[in-house]
DNA sequence: GTCAAAATTAACCTTGCGTTAACCCAAGTT
DNA sequence: AACTTGGGTTAACGCAAGGTTAATTTTGAC
């Protein structure tokens, strides 16, 4: 998995080491040695994390954080800085940051901390695996509890719906204007999958993890409390 | 804003302090003093963040993770640790915490990085929480004191609009208008569909909270005031 | 063109929501 | 006291939503 980062930071030769050292670990990253080009970045390119330095001159990282939640940029901010006083720490915080790292640190803390964040963002990865419920994409597979479903396309698509957004309601709507777009079969097709869907998961006695909430759709979840 | 956590932690000293703390700043804290508990109250009642202590006897903080991970549960984690050196943040990553705070760690930062979660969780899952009655949006369900109402989707719907507007009349005509639109059932239905909705709400003599105001309408709101 | 897999359809069964009507109760009116 | 009015309670019914099964059509690989 590949991640697009951008660092803001004034010291160059400390940007390029980061960059260098994320590089190895297939972390792609741009740089803003100032705020003013860093929001103005934000705002053109889609970003995974930012990492953001707090003491720069003119407008430091604190005021770009708030600058960028004022703005309604949500992506995740952590900050690096050598001041580690909990006065500092909250008013990063305070402005909005998603993490605060003292410096020095380590890289591959940062590494670890750039993938928690990057991971709740982007749903993107080959595998979704919930309830000992694991999707592949790549292989179009699907098992449960280790033990290998099989589905048809279709199945699969409903469950990737499903599992994509577990535990909220999808509704019939929903579904099939995932599955077929704009038009759509006339019958009971989606109930027919569905049925043979669950048939599949539900396998010696599993727990049923689609439930049916009626009038409203459906949803993936563990327990029906 | 009010969120509900689970601190998992052996040392019931500790973790008062910490309750009465986090209690303070309005952050409701339930209680595990081991892991087993910790995964089963996990799998029956939905929380914001969970705080990990690794140290524990029996199954230790990282082993409560990876096993949550496992099951599906995305609650996100902070860990709680003396243990600051790099391979110990590591295996917390991998083990998929979200945040990782070393021992002694200033209260206030606590609050702040939990804070900073439970915000990313809550901007998923739409909810509205009032007198101890939760609606959540995404799953189409209600709660009171966490246990969970069987409403019909009439039934959802007329509790969410007492509840948007809690603690002001609606009358029986704003009611009808909202459910149905401009053509609408001629006889007792609303009674009826009012008197299940309280029927739910009140069980196990739970204190009324639809109140009728004679010939006005009714209104939700909690007995006290 | 054949064949197997997948999708769709139809038919049927089961569940449960919404509506209705009928009844109950208390308070106020005549 | 009988009647009216606003509201609460209950049971019954019809119908739509959901689940199940089998048969038929479509698709795509060979």
């Amino acid at each position: 998995m590949s991640y697009n980062l951008l660092l803001v930071e004034d010291d160059v030769d400390l940007a390029s080491t980061v960059i260098d050292y994320l590089a190895l670990e297939k972390i792609y990253c741009d740089h803003a040695s100032n705020g003013m080009l860093a929001i103005e970045l934000l705002q053109q390119h889609q970003f995974d994390v930012v990492i953001l330095d707090i003491n720069m001159p003119h407008m430091d990282g604190i005021s770009v954080c708030k600058k960028m939640r004022e703005l309604g940029l949500t992506t995740p901010v952590i900050m690096l800085t050598a001041r580690d006083t909990l006065e500092d720490k909250l008013a990063g915080f305070n402005a909005g940051t998603d993490d605060y790292l003292v410096k020095p640190f380590a890289m591959l803390e940062l590494v670890a901390r750039i993938q928690v964040l990057a991971k709740r963002i982007s749903g993107q990865t080959s595998k979704l695996s919930l309830y000992g419920v694991e999707l592949n994409f790549t292989a179009k597979s699907a098992y449960r509890n280790n033990r290998k479903l099989s589905l048809t396309p279709t199945g699969l698509s409903i469950l990737e719906i499903l599992m994509r957004k577990a535990n909220n309601v999808i509704s019939r709507q929903q579904l099939i204007q995932n599955i077929w777009g704009d038009f759509s079969p006339e019958s009971n097709s989606l109930k027919v999958h569905l049925f043979k869907l669950r048939q599949q998961l539900n396998q010696n006695g599993a727990p049923e993890l689609i439930h049916t909430v009626p009038g409203q759709g459906f949803i993936f979840k563990s327990k029906n409390d």
